[in-house]
DNA sequence: CCTATCACG
DNA sequence: GACGTACGTGATAGGA
């Protein structure tokens, strides 16, 4: 039995990247570097891994553009088109991915990728193997024989003898000699003018070879031919030289090591993550998973004096990391079920997992013992307690009576450092920067209506879910400090976010009165009312339908009633939204009209009345929302479970809802808000002199805009030119162009420019800005605010203009919403330590970007909101006064 | 699960 | 000349 040859395969790298790149869809990073062509590679190298058993692989790279053939021909090789920006950056990246799955490569200065691969075939064939080359470059296709062939990697397709014939018209061992002829236009060979592949193949079938037909030219009948190759001797013959590859360059690196190399499996996912190739990630993570099978597990700490051990090895180090577990994510429903430490000792780190009160016949420390024995240690300042999310665990901490101090934050450095770039879970974080998979809550408590609560999930489950957590959290901490101070981020950390944890723990834990009469009332008026529209919509419409389908309000206007389908959704369906409504209503169509009153109604009722109302915690009475500190690119918070930040104010219906959030007894709420902040901001920041004179004199800034852009007198602006000015100026916060101020003023693109035009002509120091904090984007990827935190704008150097454009308008509104985040965010953490200070009652209960609500017992209102409003006001000292003003009521709608 | 819509600053 | 176009969020309903 003849064994079988062993397989050599020699990938064509810089062939690869160049015919991919063209073949496939122009893939994106999220960053917007382009990565289809690498994506390619990257599906084709795993297949071909997956086909290798005990075989050799290489792959071979072009080192540069300049190789021994400029020297036998100069123009080689000139013709060639400017790289495709688009293609530039895989390159690089390509190499890498070799890396990342250990296959070797090779490329060697003055010699082409194609001459390497000539050479390798060359001394594999000699050695017995079977050479594959992956790519269907044509010059590569003298090198077949019966030992070597071609694999089109993109059409997955050998090229052997046969295929060759079909291309050129002789076999392999004539190629060289018909590409000497017909020359190559895209590689700048001359070969002979007037002699095409045909043609050549021809001449060389009926001569032999090359040389041959050069000492025969008389033979040739056709005048022109015979002529053209008569002139022409010396060009045939330098192509001969150029299209002939060398099969002995150097071997930077010998046969035998020619193999995949032990793999770092944590090093490939990096790549792959970093690149966005998921489906990739997924597919090696489930092999991972079948393969290792089981992981260590943690101890679970189930007597007092295994817990006192762990207390103490946490004196010893002086910082500890901790978890809580509990029933619910909301903190009013949710108990505590056990909590998990982690300790860094020596180079390693230990965790363990504490249960309390799971559902189970096993031993646990008792809730208060356990509690009580913890207690010294949270509030111990020598002990540094690290969390992610300790926001969570601090108001489920305070329910047992446990005060945590001082503390760190893995969560909120992950967001000071990368908020924009990424998200900030610990699951996401893990694998991002530990290379680790976490345990998923779903894996041990499930998922959907049969879902557990942690009490009810096994211990010994429970355990490595909830120490792993704690592990996590201490190695995240140890990252993502040291870049803090790497990446000089410590201020916007430490004077800001950490600082404003508690502040927004016990906004948490206050929550705010709501009275579910109101809201029972405002429900039946509704209804009715909704009732009445839906009768009147099915008439004017003809028949029933869900008004709440956009679909089924499509159809029915743009199809059945024929009326004109101004835009479409990008899935391509009719838009129906309220601009297209109104449109439609303004020009006397009643059935748009009703639809939209339907809509606001339906809106009110769904999200706010019944959303609302479910809110409310029966222990409390009263709403109890959840602040993310790490939802918003820009440095704001973002409310939900409920939403508290969108409560509707701007109709009269809306503002009913409003007055649903009342005083406790005895208080009235208090609304403290900043005026114009993002437009004082924009003054300072860019230096707007006639800005920052019209701030400091306190005019109505819209209507003095008007003035000066419009070149009309003050005492003549109207109520037109007002709102133009008012639109003008949240533009050009919001990154303005023409287009969008057109559609928001409903006038022409053309007016609109001019607009623009007049405004930056007026305020010189905008435009400037707005360069300065582009190029401040594009330089770092990110953008900062006035105390430095970082803004990052992906997309910023992305070639589609569009996603590029866009990231330019974040990078101009993003130093403006965030700078009023971190000042709000200051006043926050004053005021708190005002209110201690003083043992005040009054509580601040919810922050609304530029608002914040208060509650105050009645009593103390006049002597109180004057401080706060200094408070606020003094933050920081900006070319431009800090305005807030202030209102007072029995509910929220009289407060603001 | 995604899309369209709409509530807020 | 065409392209798609104002920044940041979260909740709901419909429909695949």
């Amino acid at each position: 039995m003849q064994r079988q040859a062993e397989k050599l395969y020699l990938v064509d790298g810089s062939g690869f990247i160049f015919r991919a790149f063209h073949a496939l869809p122009p893939l994106k990073r999220p960053d917007g570097t382009p990565v289809g062509a690498v994506f390619g590679f990257c599906n084709m190298l795993i297949r071909l891994l997956e086909q290798i058993n005990h075989g050799k692989i290489a792959v071979i790279f072009d080192a540069g553009r300049q190789t021994f053939r400029q020297g036998i021909y100069p123009d080689y090789k000139t013709h060639r088109a400017e790289t495709p920006p688009d293609l530039i950056p895989q390159f690089s990246l390509i190499r890498d991915a070799c890396r990342a799955f250990a296959v070797p490569s090779i490329e060697m200065a003055g010699f082409e990728a194609d001459d390497l691969i000539a050479t390798y075939a060359e001394v594999a064939k000699a050695e017995g193997y079977e050479v594959i080359i992956v790519s269907s470059d044509k010059d590569l296709m003298q090198l077949v024989d019966e030992k070597v062939s071609l694999f089109d990697p993109i059409k997955s397709r050998p090229i052997k003898r046969e295929e060759v014939f079909e291309k050129f018209g002789v076999y392999p061992d004539k190629v060289i000699d018909v590409q000497a002829l017909a020359g190559d236009s895209s590689d700048n060979v001359p070969g002979v003018p007037g002699i095409g592949p045909k043609t050549a193949a021809e001449l060389i079938t009926q001569f032999g070879n090359l040389e041959t037909l050069l000492s025969n030219l008389a033979a040739i009948k056709q005048p022109k031919r015979r002529q053209a190759l008569m002139d022409n001797i010396e060009n045939a013959r330098v192509s001969y030289k150029l299209v002939t590859l060398v099969r002995d360059v150097p071997m930077p690196l010998p046969l035998m090591e020619l193999e995949p190399q032990p793999l770092d499996t944590a090093f490939r996912e990096s790549f792959l993550r970093e690149q966005g190739f998921n489906a990739l990630l997924a597919r090696f993570h489930n092999q991972k998973k079948s393969e290792e099978g089981h992981k260590p597990s943690y101890p679970c700490v189930t007597t007092v004096n295994e817990l006192k051990e762990w207390i103490q090895k946490a004196y010893k180090v002086g910082t500890v990391a901790i978890d809580t577990e509990t029933t619910s994510l909301n903190i009013i429903k949710a108990d505590l079920v056990g909590f998990s430490l982690a300790i860094q000792d020596k180079d390693r780190i230990r965790a363990c997992y504490v249960p309390l009160v799971h559902k189970t016949d096993s031993p646990q420390i008792p809730l208060e013992e356990a509690i009580s024995i913890l207690k010294p240690m949270l509030a111990d300042s020598g002990i540094l307690k690290v969390g992610h999310n300790l926001k969570y665990d601090l108001a489920i901490l305070r329910k047992y009576d446990l005060e945590v101090t001082p503390f760190d934050d893995s969560m909120l450095l992950s967001y000071c450092l990368d908020a924009g770039k990424n998200g900030h879970g610990m699951d996401e974080l893990a694998l991002r920067h530990l290379n680790h998979n976490t345990i998923k809550f779903s894996e041990v408590a499930g998922t959907g209506k049969n879902q557990k609560t942690f009490d009810e999930v096994p211990v010994d489950k429970a355990t490595d879910y909830a120490a792993e957590d704690a592990e996590i959290t201490l190695k995240l901490y140890h990252f993502l400090k040291t870049r803090l101070q790497q990446e000089h981020l410590n201020t916007v950390y430490e004077r800001i976010e950490r600082p404003l944890v508690p502040v927004i723990t016990k906004m948490e834990i206050s929550g705010i009165k709501v009275d579910p009469l109101v809201l029972k009332n405002l429900e039946e008026d509704f209804t009715k009312r909704i009732l009445v529209l839906e009768e009147d919509i099915y008439k004017l419409a003809g028949r029933t339908f869900n008004i709440g389908s956009p679909k089924q309000v499509g159809e029915i206007l743009f199809e059945e009633l024929s009326l004109p389908a101004p835009k479409k959704t990008k899935t391509g369906a009719y838009a129906t939204d309220a601009d297209v409504l109104e449109n439609l209503a303004s020009q006397g169509h009643t059935l748009p009209a009703r639809m939209l009153d339907w809509r606001a109604l339906a809106k009110l009722k769904s999200t706010y009345i019944d959303g609302l109302t479910e809110a409310i915690q029966p222990q409390t009475g009263r709403v109890h929302t959840s602040f993310s500190m790490v939802g918003a690119a820009t440095g704001r918070l973002a409310s939900s479970d409920p939403n508290l930040q969108n409560i509707p104010i701007r109709s009269e219906d809306g503002r009913k809802i409003r007055s649903a959030f009342v005083a406790e007894d005895g208080y009235k709420l208090v609304s403290l808000d900043y005026s114009q902040i993002e437009l004082r901001l924009l003054a300072h920041m860019a230096q707007v002199q006639p800005l920052i004179e019209a701030f400091q004199k306190g005019e109505d800034i819209h209507k003095i805009t008007a003035s000066q852009i419009f070149g009309i007198p003050l005492e003549q602006v109207d109520t037109n030119y007002r709102r133009q000015a008012k639109t003008i100026n949240f533009g050009i916060i919001y990154g303005i162009s023409p287009f969008g101020l057109s559609q928001q003023l409903g006038i022409p693109t053309g007016q609109a420019a001019q607009i623009i035009k007049a405004y930056f002509h007026q305020y010189p120091g905008i435009e400037n800005y707005m360069q300065r904090y582009k190029i401040m984007a594009r330089e770092q990827g990110y953008v900062e605010t006035l105390w430095g935190r970082r803004c990052h704008t992906p997309g910023i150097n992305d070639s589609n203009p569009v996603s590029r454009q866009f990231a330019e308008r974040q990078a101009i509104n993003a130093p403006l919403q965030g700078s009023n985040a971190d000042i709000i965010k200051k006043a926050m953490r004053k005021i708190y330590n005002y209110l201690i200070g003083c043992s005040s009652k009054t509580r601040l209960i919810l922050q609304v970007h530029d608002e914040l609500l208060f509650e105050i017992p009645q009593e103390d209102i006049p002597a109180t909101i004057p401080i706060l409003k200094k408070m606020m006001e003094d933050v920081v000292s900006l070319s431009v006064p800090l305005v807030v003003d202030s209102g007072s009521g029995s509910n929220w709608d009289e407060a603001h």
